[in-house]
DNA sequence: CTGAAAGCGCTTACAG
DNA sequence: CTGAAAGCGCTTACAG
């Protein structure tokens, strides 16, 4: 911990002083506007002839000051132009306005889509949110979790890397800023730091429901399509997918088991082989929508028209599956109300510093379309 | 302004005060872990005998002060688990380690890895970014830049929502703090605050090579799919279709020119239309790769083999058209590389603040694929 | 090479 | 109802 602070340091030696210490010197020529030092309360005091404490009550709306004074405070505070320096106020009041929100891939739309829920939700509550991207680096994580929490957040929402353990995470970030994690546990649990507040989907009641759903509409040879083994999600999922078809008295195929990255390049890719693999494949339930999109466009190309001949569903993690398109019956995991929802967990938590942890698995919602086939091939 | 900050600063009284300052009385029971003051150099120095200015010193990687002391307080620092406190050091100093990023639509993959490059960008500098989503509201969008500058973001990069215009901005940000814009241009151009930095794709130019690409395969009744005429790149990126085929002596029937909002399921959806209202049509341009994905499975829908009896092409803003499939031939814009780039000149702009306003419009890249389809009917 | 002191822009008891 | 003063956690000339 102590290298991390000492490299954050020594960057900070780069970052330009912005001098704005000497009033500038107007050149009547110069076609940029001169930078000028930004007026303070003391500025503000001195321009309307009160002190700087009444200058302060003002800006606070204190019941204190009187009608009078205040307008005439405010009348000089539009005129000079004030902007309020709240970390310096934070700083004197010991607080903190901001949220660090550090997330693994944030070109990954769900991703995205959960960090403008918790950008909005922070903002009503007057909290700015810092952010970081790890890039599904730990080492990186580490970095931005170390960069960030100098900034003094309230709290740190974390949606961390694929391997990242407590104890990195723990010594990143010191221990003293609430944490919320989201979507992933960490590796090597550490029961004394289970006050962190978690965050996650019931993905595997999830698969569950949608292959319950194809089940029900008599499909027997179902694939699971996508997803990389090492993700907690996908074992989650598979597992719901394992557990409706054991329950149903069937055995999945060893090559019913797909695994892929979870992008739409993968699922296209994996429709021949899997077409191949088992000609009588009448349904697949895919990790994700990309996948399932993707998967969509292969079996096209392979002259198969999902929704007539082959039923697809999955996780509709990114909003992709909400796309018109009818044949995907879809597992919605509404990622911006998660944001807002992880930004009110986080939040709960400065009020409430000592509650034991929460751990917050979200429902997953089956959106069953009515194009959904019957199986061409009965079992 | 002043109404702005006013409400700010009154919702600062709903942020909790997190009092640290008492030490912890430690109840031996308790699972959770006692809140502790946050240590700092004052703590820091008084625990291995030296004074704060030498501690500060140390960290920053000083060469006045000698090995021994070093050694000494670099133990102390580890020992006492010491989180430096940028906040102080930035005010002290009167610099800022942070940048402003409005976005207008994070959930768009577009923005989204664009603020991804922003964010790693900085990051590498010691710098660290301010989030800030507007949701293409323009009121949003004021609240979110009052609220952000409060903080002191040594600049801004900003995408604007739609219809934002420069009076606006200019009184949300108080005219201090270096601006760059992204992608779209303000409305009401005020030529006093010309200084502001500009980044925008070279839309028109990759509309015409797109168009160009397909005529010169043969496509003669070639339709512009997608994108609302408010937009500014829409206008831009119609124009260079419309370039390319005035040069080729050809006049667009009014059929081909479909606006949408550039989705998939408006891609998809104007698929039938289009081929209803002219069957002789036998390749697009789309403007984006939203649109494009959609109306390719709306192709399909309809029963034609994109890449094969109809050409597709379009900007490939999100990364989509980069889908294994082949039909696309797809403009490439890069959306991480242009954030990097926006981080790089809002930086830059730092160390020369009186240096003329720099308007960069990035290329953009025809990426051919080899599929690229010959038209059925000849013109 | 190290320490005492002033100050960044705010807030907040405490007098008056 | 208003003002003088102390202090948040740092940095930085300036002495020694």
């Amino acid at each position: 911990m102590l290298h991390r602070s000492m490299r954050f340091c020594e960057l900070a030696t780069m970052i330009p002083k912005l001098d704005r210490s000497k009033p500038c010197e107007k050149v009547s020529m110069s076609p940029t506007p001169p930078i000028r030092r930004p007026v303070t309360l003391a500025d503000v005091a001195q321009g309307c002839g009160v002190s700087r404490a009444t200058v302060s009550l003002v800006l606070r709306g204190s019941p204190l000051v009187g009608k009078a004074t205040r307008a005439l405070v405010e009348a000089e505070l539009a005129k000079q132009g004030y902007v309020y320096n709240r970390a310096a106020a934070n700083l004197r009041r010991r607080t903190s306005s901001s949220i660090a929100l550090v997330i693994h891939d944030l070109g990954n739309p769900f991703f995205a889509e959960f960090a403008a829920g918790v950008d909005e939700a922070l903002g009503e509550t007057g909290f700015v949110t810092l952010l970081g991207c790890s890039n599904e680096s730990t080492a990186r994580e580490c970095q931005v979790l170390g960069s960030l929490v100098e900034h003094g957040p309230a709290g740190i929402i974390l949606s961390p890397a694929e391997g990242s353990d407590t104890q990195q995470v723990l010594s990143a970030i010191g221990g003293q800023t609430p944490l919320l994690l989201f979507n992933r546990d960490l590796e090597g649990a550490a029961p004394e730091y289970a006050h962190w507040d978690r965050l996650s989907m019931d993905n595997q009641r999830g698969a569950r429901l949608a292959t319950e759903h194809l089940l029900g509409l008599g499909h027997r040879r179902i694939a699971f399509l996508g997803g990389l083994h090492y993700a907690t999600p996908f074992r989650q999922r598979r597992q719901g997918y394992l557990d409706a078809m054991h329950a149903a008295g069937l055995s999945p195929q060893p090559e019913w088991l797909v695994e892929s990255a979870p992008t739409r390049q993968e699922g296209a890719r994996r429709a021949s082989a899997l077409l191949q693999a088992d000609p009588q494949l009448t349904a697949a339930v895919c990790y994700n929508d990309a996948v399932a999109l993707g998967f969509m466009l292969g079996l096209y190309a392979n002259g198969r028209r999902p929704g007539h001949d082959f039923a697809v569903t999955g996780f509709d993690d990114i909003g992709e599956a909400s796309l018109s398109m009818p044949p995907l019956t879809t597992l919605s995991t509404r990622p911006r109300e998660r944001g807002r929802q992880a930004a009110e967990m986080i939040l709960a938590r400065l009020h409430t510093p000592h509650t034991p942890a929460r751990r917050i698995v979200a429902p997953v919602e089956l959106q069953v379309r009515e194009s959904s086939c019957r199986p061409l091939f009965p079992a």
